[in-house]
Parts: C-alpha cells; structure tokens; sequence
DNA sequence: ACCTCTTTTGACCTTCTTTGACTATAATTA
DNA sequence: TAATTATAGTCAAAGAAGGTCAAAAGAGGT
C-alpha cells in the first residue's frame, strides 16, 4: 500500500468486516492519531472512497461524544442493491463514478475482474466517441443496460 | 546496446522477470534518476516497447505514492483470433453481426454466457442511442475496445 | 548532402494527496 | 443561559507524482 490514504481506507473496510460487515463507528481524531496524520484527512478518505457510488453511506455528528458512521449498503437483496446503483446513475454519469459503480459491484461480488475490465473498457472516453454532454447520458444509458442484464442474467 | 530507451527497457524487462515474470511496478523518477534521464523517456519508452501489441499492459496513479505499474500478458493463440475479428468489425458493424461475432467468441471459449450478455446488451440499439451511420460505428468502436480487454486481460 | 525515422529533452499540464487555518455544531460546565 | 470544551467539516494552498507534446538531436539509408 502506498499511500496514507490508501492506508487507511484498507483500514476501515477491515474494520467493517471485523464487526459483521455491516457497519462502523470511528471517532476523527483518534484515526487521525492512530496513523499519524491530521484529522481532516479522514474526510478526504471518505469523500474519495467511501461515496454513494462505491457502495456506502457516511454519517457524523460533531462536538462531544461525536463521531463518524459508515456503512455499508444493502446488498444482500441484490435487485434493491442494483436498483440503487441506477438510481446514482440517472441520466448521465462521469467516467470516474462509472468507475466508482462497477468497483462496487465486483468488491460485492455482483461481477468478477473480467466483467468488470470489460464494462470499464466500454465505458471509457474513447470507446464513445461523443462529446461532454453526451457521453456521459450514454454512458448512464449502457450501463443501467448492463445493471440490467446482470440482474436478470442469474437465477 | 544503442541507445538509453534501449537499456531502460532491457532493465525493466529484467525487472519483471525477476520479480515472478508478471509484473513490476516502478516510480518513474526513480527510474529516470537511475539512468540520469528526464522522467517523459519513462513514458516514451513504455509507449513504444511495453504495448498491447507487444504483450503488456500497463497502469499508473499520478501524485504521492503514484507509480506505473506494467504487467505481461500472454498472448497465445487467441490473439490471432481476435485480430480476425477486430479486422472483421472494421469501422462500423451491424447489431447482428456484432451479435454472430460475440456468438462465436463464445463457442470458442473466449467469454461465457454471462460475459456475452453483457456484451449484446451494450451493443443494443437501445442502449446506443444515436442514428445510423454513427451507431454502427460507435458499436465497431466499443465492441474493438472490449475484444483488446479480453484479449489483453487474463485475469 | 538530403530525407526519414527514432530518440532525447524540456516546458507545461493534469491528477491525486497532504496539511492547516478557519468554521460549524454538540455537549458540558459555570 | 452563557461560556467553554470537544468534536467534525470545508476549503484552498502546497506538495508529489505521472502525462503530453513538439522541438531538437541523432542514425541510417540513398
């Protein structure tokens, strides 16, 4: 691992398999001090790996007894799982939450690498040709398609 | 030996088989500073010797911690196959015979059903959204791109 | 010499991470 | 209730990589 923030993030997905999967609680400063860093460091781990689009939830509150909560999202019902990933889609998405998505699905086991290399390469800038405003409707458009046949293509 | 992108890439090949024969990771200052060049040779180098074509691929993340990471793949037989195919797309393809070419990917063990679906699900009309002379080229587009990733990829 | 292809360099660009000053909010205490 | 203390959030600047591109330099061939 190379990085703090990366680090970290590895951190906190342990720790949230540690306590069932689900969920976990940390207090900033003590993560902060724990590795060593500032605190607000912490936000910028979440706010760059723990979003909507790779699959959780974050709350918080502030002043005494605060604390940081993140948790996972529902996967176990895999239609409510996927239908929340198209919800984050809605008529355009960038590249990157694309990317973000399709993480989320194969760190859920919803996929495997190669479905996943295959789906980020259709996605890619220069797969679609079109321009800003366009590509990324298109871009939502195929991949709700692909959430789709992914969804009705077990079972 | 000629020429320092030579020697740089003969070092990094090294590399890789001594680290297993798959893989290596580098920091490209690092490198340059090794061979007392400027950092972009690093990038020349890669472009030139270390492509697809050649049986690599090849991965970086820019600020701190960045790195480049270039893996071998083997290209066995299925290469040639799929360079059929590629030349067969051409520059725009119908949805049928986008369909007749994933179809034959997957009796000859290239994909499975699920990787399959996901691909004709792509290749829609649907799912395309422009006009005809351009879908079937968007379709040819995305659909080479994807034979690179699975020719390139092996997991 | 002249032309073409490859290599070398460097200026400038983009992306990702780290840090810290300042802000906002909740709980506790005076 | 007001003041104090304990937390967390925001944002922008600085730092740390890697990427691009085109001009200059070198190597071979005719």
């Amino acid at each position: 691992m190379r990085n703090m923030s990366d680090i970290i993030e590895q951190y906190l997905k342990q720790l949230i398999q540690d306590s069932g999967g689900e969920v976990v609680e940390i207090k900033r400063a003590h993560i902060a001090e724990k590795f060593d860093c500032v605190p607000s460091q912490l936000n910028y781990v979440i706010k760059t790996r723990f979003t909507n689009e790779h699959g959780y939830t974050v709350e918080s509150k502030r002043g005494g007894g605060g604390y940081i909560r993140i948790t996972k999202v529902e996967t176990h019902s895999k239609s409510k799982y996927l239908a929340h990933l198209k919800a984050l889609i809605g008529e355009g998405v960038s590249e990157r939450n694309a990317n973000h998505i399709v993480q989320s699905m194969l760190e859920n086991g919803v996929i495997d690498v190669k479905e996943a290399k295959i789906i980020n390469a259709v996605m890619e800038r220069e797969s679609l040709l079109l321009e800003l405003p366009y590509r990324d409707q298109l871009r939502a458009n195929i991949l709700k398609r692909v959430i789709d046949v992914i969804l009705y293509s077990e079972e």
